[in-house]
DNA sequence: CTGTTAGCGCGTTCAA
DNA sequence: TTGAACGCGCTAACAG
C-alpha cells in the first residue's frame, strides 16, 4: 500500500489536511486555484485516498454484497456480469460470496455482514433456507437487501425475478401441443419460491388440459449421482414419462446424459425442455428447448433498485417486485413440427 | 450498520476497549473467565467489530482482489470458484472485478487498488493488454499479486498455468494421427502469453510431422460477427482446413454453428478440438473433443499462494511458476477409430 | 492479567 | 477561502 497520506500531501504544498480533503471532494469552498495545485500533485504522485479510513469515518463502504448459492451456473454468471457493471458505473466494488446452497454458510455470511463491511446486499437464497432470521435481523439493521431470483416473498425487500410461473406454464403448455401427455417436472428439492412458483406453471398447464392425473414431479437436489439414479428409475418406472422438464440447467445435462447411457431417444422416445441460460444449448445433440432467463437483465436491474436504496432515493412503485419475462426457445428437443393439437 | 461497539461492551462489563479488544482475539493474556464473559455478551449482542477500523488500525483489509477479463466464460467461472473457496478458508473477502478485456479498464482499476483496499491481488491480463506499468508499478507497492493463465512472464511475481504448450501439442498431433493435415488454428489476437504458448505448441506439432508448410493461423478478436465471418472465409477459401483446433471456448461454438450455417458435417468434413472446460461439451452433436483446463485447481493454487505471500511466508521454490496439467478428451468431432497413421 | 494512552488517515465541525 | 481540532472504532505499546 502507498504510504502517502492526505496529510503528506498537505505539508508539501503548504496547505491543511482539511484544505486538500475538500478539493479533492470538489467543495465549492475552495478557491480554483487551490484546487488545481493540489490535483497536480495528487496526480503526480499517484495518490489514493486511504479508503478504510474514509469508509470509518463516513461510514460508508462503497462496497456491494452479492451472495449466490453456486457459481458454475450460466444463470448467476450472468446476473454477477449484470451487477458489476452497474457496480462499477456507480463506483462501487463488488464482494463476491458462494453459499454452495448451504444455509449455515449463508446464516454466517449474512452475520458477518452485519458490521458495516458493504452499503448494501443482494441474495439469491440457498435452496437449503427455509428460516429467514439471519435475512429479517439484517434488514431490521437497515442496510439495503435486494433480492433476485430466488427471492423470499414475506419480507419486505425489493425482490427482482423472472415470471416462472408463466415460463413454465408456457412450456408444459408447449410439451401438451406436441402431443405430450405424461411430462414430468423435474425440480429442486426444497421450499424454494422460485421451485413452486415453477411447479405451478406446471400444474397449471396440466390442469387447463384436463391432465392432472398424470403429473410426475420429481425432487433432484444437489448430489449429481442421486439426481442421475432418480432419473434413471424415472425412465425405467412402469408408466414412462412422454417428456421431460427441467426447472434447472444442471438437470437437463445429466438427463441428456442418462438418456444417452440407456438410449433414449430425444425426441422421439421422451421430449425435453429446460430452464437454461446455456448458449450452447443450440448444439446439442439434439439442440435443447430452453426458457432462458433475463439474468443480465436481473442482475442490472436488482442492481439499480439496491442502488437507489443506499443512496436513500424512493423507490418507483413498479421497483418493489420487478419481474422481467423470460422466453421460451423452441429446438429440437421438442420439435414443433409434431404439433397435434 | 449495527452501532454495538467495542467500548461500549467494554462499559458494560465494566473492562476496558482493549481487555474486550483481546478476548475477541484470544489472546493468551487475557483469562479464561473474562474472555468466557466477554464472549458472552459478544454473542448475546451479536457483535461484529468494524472491519474500517480495524483494517485502518492494522493496515490489513482481509480482502482479496481478483481481476479478470471475462465472467462467461466456464474456465473462469471455475478458477473463481477455486478462488472463493481458499479465500473462505482462510477468512478473507474477494473482490471481482471484470475488465472485458479492456486495457483502460484493467489499468484503472490496478490504479484504483493501490489505496490499500485490498491485502493482494490474482489477476488473469486482458489480452488488449500490452504495456505492463500498471503492474510493475503495483508490485513495487510491496503488495502480493499472482498472475494466472494469463500471465505477465517478464516481472517477478508468481505465476500459475496449465501446459498449454504441450496440450496444443498433443491435440494437433492427435488431429495429425486422425489423418488430419491442413490444420487450422484459431487464436484469440493480442500478445498473450498464453496465446504464444498455445501456437507453439500447434506449430512444435505440425513441424514434427512436417506439415509446418501447411499451418493456417487465424487470429479471432472478441467480436462474435467478425469472428463469425473469419471462420466463414475459412470453409470457403481454396484450400478449405481439415481440422479446426481453437485455443478459446467461446469460437468453438461460433465454428459449429457456421459449420451448421453452412452444412458441413463434423467430424466427416472438418475435425474439431478445442481448448474447453464447457461440462455440456459432451452433449453436443457432435460431441466436442476437448482440451480441458485445471481451473479449479489454477484457482485454488493461486490464492493458495497469494496468502502465502499476504503471510509473508516463503514460497515453495515450485511455487514461483506452477503449472498444472491439463488433459484432452476426445470424443467424436475428432474420432480415434479414424487413426490412420 | 488488565488498564491507559495514543494513534491509524480521513472528513467534518467550528473558528478565523 | 482556509486551518485547527476532534473523533470514527479499533489495536498496539506501554504501564501497572
Amino acid at each position: 500500500m502507498s504510504n502517502i497520506t492526505l496529510k503528506k500531501i498537505a505539508e508539501e504544498l503548504k496547505l491543511s489536511p482539511s484544505t486538500v480533503s475538500r478539493s479533492l471532494r470538489d467543495s465549492h469552498e475552495i478557491s480554483q486555484e487551490t484546487k488545481d495545485r493540489v490535483r497536480a500533485l495528487v496526480a503526480k504522485l499517484d495518490f489514493q485516498p486511504n479508503p478504510h479510513a474514509s469508509s470509518l469515518r463516513k461510514n460508508k463502504s462503497k462496497t456491494i454484497a452479492v451472495i449466490i448459492p453456486e457459481i458454475e451456473n450460466n444463470f448467476f454468471v450472468q446476473v454477477l456480469n449484470g451487477i458489476e457493471e452497474i457496480a462499477q458505473k456507480n463506483g462501487y466494488h463488488v464482494l463476491i460470496y458462494i453459499t454452495h446452497e448451504n444455509y449455515q454458510r449463508e446464516v454466517d455470511i449474512l452475520h458477518m455482514l452485519r458490521s458495516g463491511r458493504v452499503d448494501g446486499i443482494m441474495i439469491s437464497v440457498a435452496s437449503s433456507t427455509t428460516n429467514f432470521e439471519h435475512l429479517t435481523a439484517y434488514v431490521e439493521l437497515g442496510v439495503p437487501l435486494v433480492f433476485f431470483d430466488r427471492v423470499c416473498e414475506i419480507m419486505d425487500a425489493p425482490c427482482v425475478t423472472t415470471d416462472d410461473a408463466q415460463a413454465a406454464f408456457e412450456a408444459t403448455e408447449h410439451l401438451i401441443k406436441t402431443g405430450c401427455s405424461k411430462i414430468a417436472f423435474l425440480s429442486l428439492d426444497g421450499n424454494l419460491s422460485i421451485s413452486s412458483r415453477r411447479r405451478s406453471g406446471y400444474l397449471e398447464a396440466l390442469k387447463q388440459y384436463g391432465l392432472l392425473n398424470n403429473k410426475i414431479i420429481v425432487e433432484c437436489c444437489l448430489d449429481d449421482e442421486a439426481t442421475r439414479q432418480k432419473i434413471r428409475s424415472l425412465f425405467l418406472r412402469e408408466n414412462k414419462p412422454d417428456a421431460i422438464f427441467t426447472a434447472i440447467e444442471k438437470f437437463s445435462i445429466t438427463t441428456y446424459e442418462v438418456c444417452k447411457e440407456l438410449q433414449i431417444k430425444i425426441p422421439e422416445q421422451v421430449k425435453m425442455i429446460s430452464f437454461s441460460n446455456l448458449t450452447a444449448a443450440s448444439l446439442f445433440n439434439p439442440s435443447l428447448s430452453a426458457i432462458i432467463q433475463p439474468a443480465y437483465g436481473i442482475g442490472r436491474e436488482s442492481a439499480d433498485i439496491l442502488f437507489r436504496l443506499i443512496d436513500r432515493k424512493k423507490l418507483l412503485p413498479t421497483q418493489k417486485k420487478v419481474i422481467i419475462p423470460s422466453h421460451l426457445v423452441i429446438r429440437e428437443s421438442s420439435p414443433v413440427q409434431q404439433i397435434v393439437l
